[in-house]
RNA sequence: GGCGCAUUGGUGUAGUUGGUUAACACGCUGCCCUCUCAAGGCAGAGAUCACGGGUUCGAGUCCCGUAUGCGCUACCA
């Protein structure tokens, strides 16, 4: 039985990273009728905090990723890990070494690294050569009992080669001389990442590790963990790092919110639409295959949108999902700072709209709701009496928006009575014909004459009216709809006017805000532009 | 420094065992539709498949090298 993880360490909040490793491994376990675990490695006490834990597990709610059986937390483990370590030493894999500790800063880690090696190369000193290694045993354990610190570690075979084979990346082979002899016990006696990992995936069970490529290299050290614990070797499949437009590693201190899997929550996005998103980062359906038979014996199965999408419904995101058609480069996040209409990748931003303007009405409804809510715009009545106006309103604005926040922000209007007009829309569809003034409260009064307010009654009175002052029809629509909805976009004017209802739509029509809130500053500016000149 | 991994239009990807004009999605441009903006329809721009060699009648697909990027090389995870 496949039996899968996703583990993050809870020292930030949830990364789309992270959230796409569980994606895959939640995939694969929901595709082959496997468990999919959770287990929050904590033992960076540090770093670690309950917050974050709280968010990755809103998180993976949010995303849906419901797991199976009680999460772990490694940090519960930590006695049983020593434990493990210190057996190693007694059997002669594992040894003290008795080296005091280095204090190291972590800010420029990777560069002492890099340099120490040079120094060393240049030197001849072989960097695994350590005077503990091949300590007596007798010796060793005296050092121990009079108390001196040690941290444990793994004595690492001087000679032979390492090999895996990686479902994303094939064979995997590497030379034990570039493997160091890892620590797996700090001398203050805790437990470091890598013999935690292999000693939790044992005990769980886990047959397949799916996780970041940057665990590709340190695998080998890991399957030389399994080794030494005589445990089976699971099966890995690495995958391919998200980055960042410079191509950078997209990280949340560098480009901010952009990475956090609740800023798209916060932000309006559908879950389905994001998981599927993340879906086809990395990972492509076989489409040699994809079409005749699941279609034809479950149309169901397909969502409702033309084919050459890439639109996949969770369900058929399982039925599709195979780990050997995850690939291997580096996919790029497309993002651009600073400029809120791309504020995240375009095709994310497409994929949500999308979702918002085709999901069934029962999934939507819901998700608005609780986007009104926040925003305090939500009346019982839309749950009640409104109910039908309610859909019927969701139902026509939906088409043009991109996030669930839209509902709140452009289509504040349909729910409220306090909203904003648009500057450039009041002077473009208002202000500039003067007649407008007068001929706004005329156009309400004949619409509050009609028996039957309906898209249709409202277009023709419209109209009539328009004929009988001698101005375009146009010109009463723009109008009416920056007078209704105070924006110069939305749809048609005359749905808009049957869901404003009559009464709505000629007091909004009777407004004098426009001219109150604009014309006068309009002919300060002109002023000013006189002086200017 | 050492080792590893990757490299198809701006981005995400397709490209079955090497075989004719490199496919799709997003984005972009134009047109149609139209009361605006979207959506939709149509058309289009954009890739010498990182670069250089080699194998072959023929290479995006196989081999070697180079470059670039990323990862690992921690008593971080």
């Amino acid at each position: 039985m496949v039996r899968v993880r996703f583990a993050p360490s809870p020292t930030g909040y949830l990364h789309i990273g992270a959230a796409r490793s569980a994606l895959f491994n939640w995939l694969f376990a929901r595709k082959v009728g496997g468990k999919f675990l959770l287990r929050i490695e904590d033992t960076d006490l540090q770093r670690s905090t309950d917050e974050s834990t709280r968010s990755i597990i809103e998180g993976l709610e949010w995303l849906g990723l419901d797991y199976d059986d009680e999460k772990v937390f490694q940090s519960d483990n930590a006695e049983k890990h020593r434990t493990a370590a210190r057996k190693l030493v007694e059997e002669g894999k594992a040894y003290r070494d008795f080296t005091p500790k280095e204090q190291r800063g972590d800010a420029n880690v990777k560069q002492n690294i890099a340099d120490r090696a040079r120094a060393n190369a240049a030197e001849g000193i072989d960097h695994r050569s350590n005077p503990f290694r091949d300590l007596p045993k007798e010796e060793s354990d005296a050092r121990a009992a009079a108390g001196e610190l040690f941290a444990i570690r793994l004595k690492v075979a001087r000679e032979g080669v390492s090999r895996f084979t990686d479902i994303v990346y094939g064979e995997q082979e590497r030379d034990y001389s570039e493997i160091e002899d890892l620590v797996l016990l700090r001398s203050d006696g805790h437990p470091l990442y890598n013999l935690s990992v292999v000693l939790d995936d044992i005990e769980m069970n886990i047959t397949h590790v799916i996780r970041g490529q940057d665990h590709l290299t340190n695998t080998h050290k890991q399957i030389l963990l399994y080794h030494a614990f005589g445990a089976a070797v699971p099966q890995f499949a690495h995958l391919p790092l998200i980055l960042a437009p410079n191509k950078a590693k997209l990280s949340k201190r560098k480009h901010g919110e952009v990475v956090s899997l609740t800023t798209y929550r916060d932000r309006g996005f559908v879950p389905d639409a994001f998981v599927n998103y993340l879906a086809l980062l990395g990972w492509s359906p076989d489409t040699t295959q994809y079409s005749a038979e699941i279609v034809r014996d479950d149309p169901a199965a397909r969502p409702n949108v033309e084919p050459g999408t890439e639109i996949f419904s969770r369900r058929r995101l399982i039925e599709e999902f195979s780990l050997d058609r995850i690939h291997k480069s580096p996919a790029v996040f497309n993002f651009q700072e600073n400029d809120p209409r791309h504020w995240t990748d375009d095709k994310a931003l497409w994929m949500n709209a999308e979702y918002i303007r085709t999901m069934p009405p029962g999934d939507l409804l819901p998700m608005v709701k609780s986007e009104l809510r926040a925003e305090k715009l939500w009346r019982e009545e839309y749950d009640d009496d409104e109910r039908e106006w309610f859909a019927k309103a969701v139902d026509l604005i939906r088409q043009r928006f991109f996030t669930l926040k839209d509902f709140s922000s452009q289509g504040r209007a349909y729910f409220s009575e306090d909203f904003d007009f648009d500057e450039a829309a009041v002077r473009k569809n208002i202000l500039k014909e003067p007649r407008l003034k007068e001929l706004l409260p005329q156009l309400a009064d004949r619409i509050e004459a009609v028996d039957s307010f309906t898209a249709l009654t409202a277009e023709a009175t419209l109209r009539a009216f328009a004929e009988e002052s001698s101005v375009k029809a146009g010109l009463f629509i723009n109008a009416s709809r920056t007078m209704l909805t105070g924006q110069a976009v939305g749809p048609s004017m005359f749905d808009v006017f049957e869901i404003m209802g009559c009464e709505r739509s000629a007091m909004r029509l009777r407004s004098q805000r426009p001219w109150n809130e604009f014309e006068s500053s309009d002919a300060e500016t002109q002023r000013h532009g006189e002086t200017a000149k």
